[in-house]
DNA sequence: ACAGTGACAAGTC
DNA sequence: AGACTTGCCACTG
C-alpha cells in the first residue's frame, strides 16, 4: 500500500495540466514534501496505471526529460509531451514557455 | 544493522 | 557546457 506522501504526489500529478510540465521538486514542494524530489520519482515509478497519471509532464529542474535520452522511455515520453504540443528539443522542454505555474485557485484546492 | 541505488536538486569549480 | 559533492530517504539485498 502507498504512504501518505506518495498519494499526495500522485494528486499534485494528475493537477498538472495538458501542454505545461512540471519538476520533480516542484511536484514534491507543492505537496508538501520540500527537498523530496527523489520522492516524487519513485511514485511515479510505483504508481498503479488504472490511475493515468500524465507522468510523462514532469522533466528535471532542468527541463530535460529523465530518462536518458535515446532510450525507448525518453522517446515514447516526448512523444506524448509533443501531441500536447509541448515542445521537445534534444530530449529537454523550455520552462520558461512550458513549465506550470498554478494558480491561486489549484493551490487553495490542495488538501493542505 | 549496513551499504548501494535511484524517472532528483542546488551549490561549487 | 560538464563534473563533483552533499542532501534527501524509501527500498533492496
Amino acid at each position: 500500500m502507498a504512504t501518505e506522501s506518495i498519494r499526495r504526489i500522485w494528486l499534485i500529478v494528475s493537477k498538472i495540466p495538458s501542454g505545461k510540465v512540471a519538476s520533480y521538486g516542484q511536484v514534491a514542494d507543492l505537496a508538501g514534501l520540500p527537498g523530496r524530489a527523489r520522492l516524487t520519482a519513485r511514485a511515479l515509478k510505483v504508481a498503479p496505471k488504472e490511475l493515468a497519471l500524465p507522468w510523462y509532464r514532469v522533466l528535471r529542474s532542468s527541463g530535460e526529460i529523465a530518462f536518458a535520452k535515446g532510450s525507448d522511455d525518453a522517446k515514447r515520453q516526448a512523444g506524448l509531451l509533443q501531441e500536447e504540443n509541448v515542445v521537445v528539443l534534444n530530449n529537454r522542454v523550455k520552462l520558461k514557455s512550458f513549465g506550470w505555474e498554478p494558480s491561486l485557485e489549484e493551490l487553495m484546492l490542495l488538501p493542505f
